[in-house]
DNA sequence: TGCGCATTTCAACGAGCGTTGAATACTAGT
DNA sequence: ACTAGTATTCAACGCTCGTTGAAATGCGCA
């Protein structure tokens, strides 16, 4: 009956990522996981091997479809272009619209993961290995392609504008509500909608004035 | 003795603002905050009312200070160009270099702290009410800063600019090693003074694309 | 029907948690 | 030297934690 055993499998991680991404990975026990779940406390290491290999498993399930979104969106891109580069904001769009897009059009799925990206990431203790481990491939092959558009970019402003970009990239993933807010309910961040073009509208000015001030 | 309650109260805050900095506030014990003080786990309860309370009185301790070096910084950017309004880049560089100088001058009094707003402003269950009672007043003062400076810009553009700078800025604070391993070493975290005028100049650019290009 | 295996339940372990109350040490003012 | 009050220590409470081993259940196949 392996299916049954891949639905209780899968239970146990969606219960796991939404709380593991609300209140943290200590600030979450094995028993509360259980049982949003519905299942007995030992159930998790009969498909766990621990609460950090749990923890590590909700990462991966994920992040492997994700890269694989993002690098076709990069490809296609510069397959779109042929043999001149895309632009900065064609780039960076493939490197952030897909997110957003999940965001939006499959919230429940993936909001709770994404916000676990982002608590990781902001995480001094967590964030470096894990990003590394998972995201890094990725992130290299897209800060090729900036050099590649921006040929004369000093290094160091690339990798600070590359900084800023996952910066504000993460905390778009974590709906405080605290720009609805500032904004006095004008603005909503669960509109996805409004930042999806201008997030690489405005980075990608960033980038290209780091770059050009000292061509 | 007024004076030795006053050195041990802030042994206490020093040591669980490191530990929550780096762990959270879940993953830090009482007992691991008093030990790393040197000082027995009921006097926590004798100086604060709570562990919450604890974790609160280490967030309000530096706000204030924090929230009066930046207001100064507005205010004297405001001052020196007399009638007409900042530069977008004026009004951001005092936003942000208050905070950067710090990190980078003194870094270890600081850096703690700052880890700390990271990681709680990236939190969906902290960061909302904690980065709203803290830090709203000052940030409406700057938003509108910016909206005298940016007087065409529509809200909503306005909004999500300052949304993007936020997040840039909190990811900086989390010196996680990431952007050291992509750069190949040739870049630091730990170098504040590379980011410091480049975050300002980078972010006015993403405001003013986005704010002119409806005008 | 019964064997073998994957899945699930039950009960418990030692450890650490946040918190408290009562007893002790210290020190400033008379 | 005595007192008052602040600061610190000691021992313990009830509870939850992550994890485990053994027993019970369900199921495809002989």
């Amino acid at each position: 009956m392996g299916d049954d055993k891949q639905k209780t499998r899968d239970r146990i991680l969606d219960a796991a990522e939404e709380l593991f991404a609300t209140r943290s990975f200590e600030g979450v026990s094995v028993r509360q996981i259980m049982s949003k779940a519905g299942a007995d406390v030992s159930l998790a290491y009969y498909h766990f091997k621990s609460k950090r290999d749990l923890f590590d498993q909700v990462m991966l399930r994920r992040a492997e479809i994700l890269n694989e979104i993002r690098l076709n969106a990069l490809i296609e891109v510069e397959t779109l272009r042929g043999d001149e580069a895309p632009t900065v904001e064609e780039i960076i769009s493939a490197f952030t619209s897909p997110l957003l897009d999940l965001l939006d059009r499959e919230h429940d799925e993936w909001s709770h993961y994404f916000q676990l990206i982002a608590q990781i990431n902001n995480s001094p203790e967590w964030g470096g290995e894990l990003m590394t481990r998972y995201f890094d491939p990725l992130v290299r092959r897209f800060v090729d392609a900036l050099k590649r558009a921006l040929p004369d970019c000093d290094d160091v402003d690339l990798m600070w504008s590359y900084h800023i970009l996952s910066g504000a990239l993460t905390l778009t993933f974590v709906e405080t509500g605290r720009i609805d807010n500032l904004s006095g309910g004008k603005v909503k961040s669960s509109n996805i909608a409004q930042i999806r073009d201008r997030m690489p509208q405005f980075l990608a000015a960033g980038f290209e004035r780091l770059c050009k001030k000292q061509v």
